[in-house]
DNA sequence: CGTTTATATGAATTATAGTTCATATATAAA
DNA sequence: TTTATATATGAACTATAATTCATATAAACG
């Protein structure tokens, strides 16, 4: 087991446009099953079944009150990721063409290619 | 097409083993195919497969260079997305019961429940 | 208790995606 | 102008994941 796989599980249960949904909304606060499905205007078993699914993945966590459940994300940082990554997906459909500034390897010049540019 | 539909096919190109295990070695600077494929040890055929994905994603871009294709990243916010969210996945896996602030929605007082707390 | 409300679950189906293999294309070199 | 090298492609196969439906569980309420 990889971490590339571990990664991959993880972004891919981040990955599917239900379960975005679900996750947008709980960036606002926790909800319920219930509330989540008829906002969200999904089946209550398609909804239970993506909650498993991303508390699976350390994703959302769950809090029984009464017969209602209550989901909330495990981090806030899911919130970050989330909300950047719509972002660059945005970016990146309008503009194909972007430049970065890595160099071939060979070609590098000292200060180019580096991963988390000063800000 | 709703954005989380298309916030999802940008997550789900990335978040693929060998896909993610490619765009690592891109953060190092720019790779040709038969690179990739010989550091990551799959067949050519299969990561060319994948570099079309990641490009009809605008995740990479290509350059042909004689009979060589090198490809790179669109943008370095990318390395960014992709260092982080294996952080936070990392994280995640460990501890399956982080805390987070946010209220229930009728208990949120102010301040509590913003996306992005100023840390 | 029986009923309503809220959620979870499993099996079956359908849809999507990854992999392999054979081969096509294209540039460079002999 | 044939041969070698590098990459791309399409079809067939395989694997994985999403959705639906019927039903199970479980708490609250009459």
């Amino acid at each position: 087991m990889t971490i590339e796989e571990d990664q991959a599980r993880f972004l891919r249960c981040i990955g599917e446009p239900t379960r975005l949904g679900i996750l947008k909304l709980l960036v606002e606060g926790e909800k319920c099953v219930g509330e989540l499905a008829s906002v969200l205007n999904k089946e209550q078993s398609l909804v239970s079944h993506h909650l498993r699914a991303l508390k699976e993945c350390n994703i959302v966590k769950d809090e029984q009150e009464a017969q209602k459940v209550y989901y909330k994300l495990t981090d806030v940082r899911l919130a970050r990721l989330i909300i950047d990554s719509e972002a660059l997906m945005k970016e990146l459909s309008l503009c194909k063409c972007q430049e970065v500034n890595y160099g071939r390897e060979e070609n590098q010049r000292s200060g180019e290619g580096q991963i988390c540019p000063t800000s």
